[in-house]
DNA sequence: TCTTTATTTAACCACTCGGTTAAATAACGG
DNA sequence: CCGTTATTTAACCGAGTGGTTAAATAAAGA
């Protein structure tokens, strides 16, 4: 199944041992072997990640002889942020509540007494 | 095993229901049954979802009677997003090609003909 | 009390994920 | 040509995910 860009940049995010690869990566093009060297897993592991991040293009790879130095792309981490920032006054304004109540209040939503309708 | 935060909201983030759901939440709190709505699947679909949401921080739940509303609480997305921006840089200045090179050669990477000294 | 409405829990299923080990592939260098 | 080094592929495994249906729970209202 296709899935979308977004998606699969979260997912690739959400795991330590990926994000940590990224942060090395901060610091230039590498080795796999380099990468997997602080990680405390087999390569084959350390490859999976890396095809991870390859598939939503947080890494592209070449080639250099025997190694196949990663480098990373933070393009995609764009797209990520762009679509969290849409929510950025939603966290600074977290206690800011008497905002959100009246907007709960416009958009007539649970809290103004949603009744059943009573008779008697 | 107990995941780390930040682990658990880039999860959260990466499936396109949760996202949406989000979404709707940003015009207010409002009820399990109304967040289901625009989606074909079952509730109880939608419930694990919300449990999703709900154990990284990213909604919270009340009771109204009968009606749980949940309610966004974006706090996490802070965190998520406090991590991305270290690579801010990076994804801005992606065809600046030169710089990156520039940084390779001092950190003494892969580039710098990595030889394996040969005596021929 | 009985019925309806709102939501969750339980049990199940196919599939993905993150890891393993063993074997395959590819390039280097003697 | 052969051995070493770098990396990937294959096959497997246990746990987690995202969905289902059926049943349980809880409050509302007649």
């Amino acid at each position: 199944m296709v899935i979308d860009q977004l998606s699969l940049t979260f997912s690739a995010l959400a795991d330590p041992t990926r994000r940590a690869i990224l942060a090395r990566l901060t610091s230039g093009q590498t080795s796999v072997t380099e990468l997997a060297a602080p990680h405390d897993m087999s390569l084959p592991a350390i490859s999976k990640h890396l095809r991870v991040l390859e598939t939503c293009g947080l890494i592209t790879r070449s080639r250099a002889g025997q190694v196949r130095p990663c480098q990373l792309t933070a393009e995609p981490m764009k797209n990520a942020v762009d679509w969290l920032e849409r929510y950025r006054q939603h966290w600074e304004q977290s206690f800011d509540r008497l905002e959100v109540y009246l907007k709960e209040l416009q958009t007539q939503k649970i809290p103004p007494r949603k009744r059943h309708g009573r008779k008697k």
